[in-house]
DNA sequence: AATTGATACAACCGCTCCTTT
DNA sequence: CAAAGGAGCGGTTGTATCAAT
């Protein structure tokens, strides 16, 4: 497809958006909703095509938008949520209220990677550069060395946590890198080996030969004490569906879940977490395979959890309620924005946190579940519910500041 | 005061995926 | 089933702003 079909219309505008052409946009849309973008400009009386305006909606003038600089608790969640994710900004901005996968983006290219490389992060791998350039090295190496010992998944970890594999078997399942998010997720078949090969029900601090807290281990991966970020209880509680890509509050993961889905979401959750470091050297629960089935808990056995609010413990699985799901699209503009829109009005942060987690995808967040992400969410939504009238009145605000630089 | 470089942010481009015809 | 079109995503580029020289 390529370039939108609109797009090859002549005399259409390109670059910065004027004032004129923001009203024009805002009005239309609050009057009508966007309905099918390429008609947009059209119906606004704008020469731009439909993929700008929907640009300049989502980016700008959508009044859902927070803008101002990130917080410190924002940035942390961002690296995590990378550290899961790698660059999908759209998955990542849908688990930061009021920001934008651009923004996110941005904020990303010009400054997070900048940070944590001075931190002597690798913001592509969220592993230490030092072990980065070693792994280089034994990966060159590894190239050249006979399967001596293939069939053995055994690691041998040396000192100081840092690790050699040593079989070239494993390196294939991990081509060019472990941990990297951007990389496809370790198999199903890999963590059946990993955690559940020696026992049908295992407690995964004493298996041996590799128990889950050595493997953990893998990841060098502590962001408490190389860059002084706090320990976000947010990321802890995401699992991740590999089918789709997305991230499941842990909370649903108290019924049957079969090994397709669990074990590669507890792969990428786990091995490209900052908490894995800190889990590293703890037992953090049990692994239960039966069938096509595993059943999982993550337990709070040690002082990690207890310090760091880790609240992976299937505790309050069963208290979590399914929230209702609303898809935004099935909101009428109109209301949402004469409801919400308009400056001074209060936001119903429930219905927001619908609006920003009900995707196509179906994810689903609970609303209650002791330190869950969607809680924590809430909590920024309810600092309190005003804030967001603040960010809808700053982003009125906005405009007629926008008006005023060009008048 | 002018120039240059760095930075942040806005917008565009090309692509893929999905739905519709 | 294939083609066309719409929507969305991620990478890249363009531009405004600010600080340093």
């Amino acid at each position: 497809m390529g370039r939108h079909s609109c797009c090859y219309k002549q005399k259409l505008r390109k670059g910065l958006w004027s004032p004129e052409e923001d009203e024009k946009l805002i009005n239309h849309i609050t009057k009508y909703g966007h309905g099918c973008w390429s008609s947009v400009p059209k119906l606004a009386g704008l020469q731009r095509c439909g993929k700008s305006c929907r640009l300049r909606w989502i980016n700008y003038l959508r009044p859902d938008l927070k803008r101002g600089k990130f917080s410190q608790e924002e940035e942390n969640l961002i690296i995590e949520l990378h550290a899961v994710l790698g660059n999908k900004w759209s998955q990542i901005a849908a688990r930061l209220p009021g920001r934008t996968d651009n923004e996110i983006k941005n904020l990303w290219n010009s400054s997070i990677k900048k940070k944590l490389r001075q931190k002597g992060i690798d913001p592509n791998t969220h592993k230490l550069l030092s072990e980065v350039d070693n792994e280089e090295k034994v990966s060159a190496t590894s190239k050249n060395i006979e399967k001596a010992s293939e069939g053995s998944s055994e690691l041998n970890f040396i000192e100081n946590s840092n690790y050699v594999i040593e079989t070239e078997k494993l390196m294939d399942r991990y081509p060019n890198n472990m941990t990297s998010a951007a990389s496809a997720p370790p198999t199903h078949e890999f963590f059946l080996n990993m955690f559940v090969t020696t026992h049908e029900s295992s407690t995964a601090s004493c298996n041996k030969p590799l128990d889950m807290a050595s493997y953990l281990s893998f990841q060098q991966l502590n962001y408490g004490s190389n860059i002084g970020f706090s320990m976000n209880p947010n990321i802890n509680n995401l699992l991740f569906n590999s089918k789709n890509s997305e991230m499941i509050p842990h909370h649903h993961f108290n019924s049957s879940i079969t090994n397709d889905n669990i074990l590669p979401s507890i792969s990428n959750s786990i091995l490209t977490s900052p908490i894995a470091a800190a889990a590293s050297n703890n037992s953090i629960g049990t692994f239960t395979s039966s069938g096509s089935s595993t059943s999982i808990e993550l337990q709070r056995n040690s002082s990690f959890f207890d310090g760091n609010a880790f609240s992976w413990g299937a505790a309050d699985c069963g208290k979590s309620e399914k929230e209702t799901e609303t898809d935004p699209e099935d909101i009428k503009w109109s209301e949402y924005l004469h409801t919400q829109f308009l400056p001074g009005n209060t936001i119903h942060n429930h219905q927001i946190t619908q609006d920003l987690y009900s995707e196509k995808s179906g994810i689903q967040f609970t609303t209650q579940g002791s330190l869950s992400t969607t809680t924590w969410l809430q909590n920024q939504l309810q600092q309190p519910s005003l804030q967001t009238a603040d960010s809808y009145n700053k982003h009125f605000q906005k405009i007629p500041d926008a008006f005023g630089q060009f008048s």
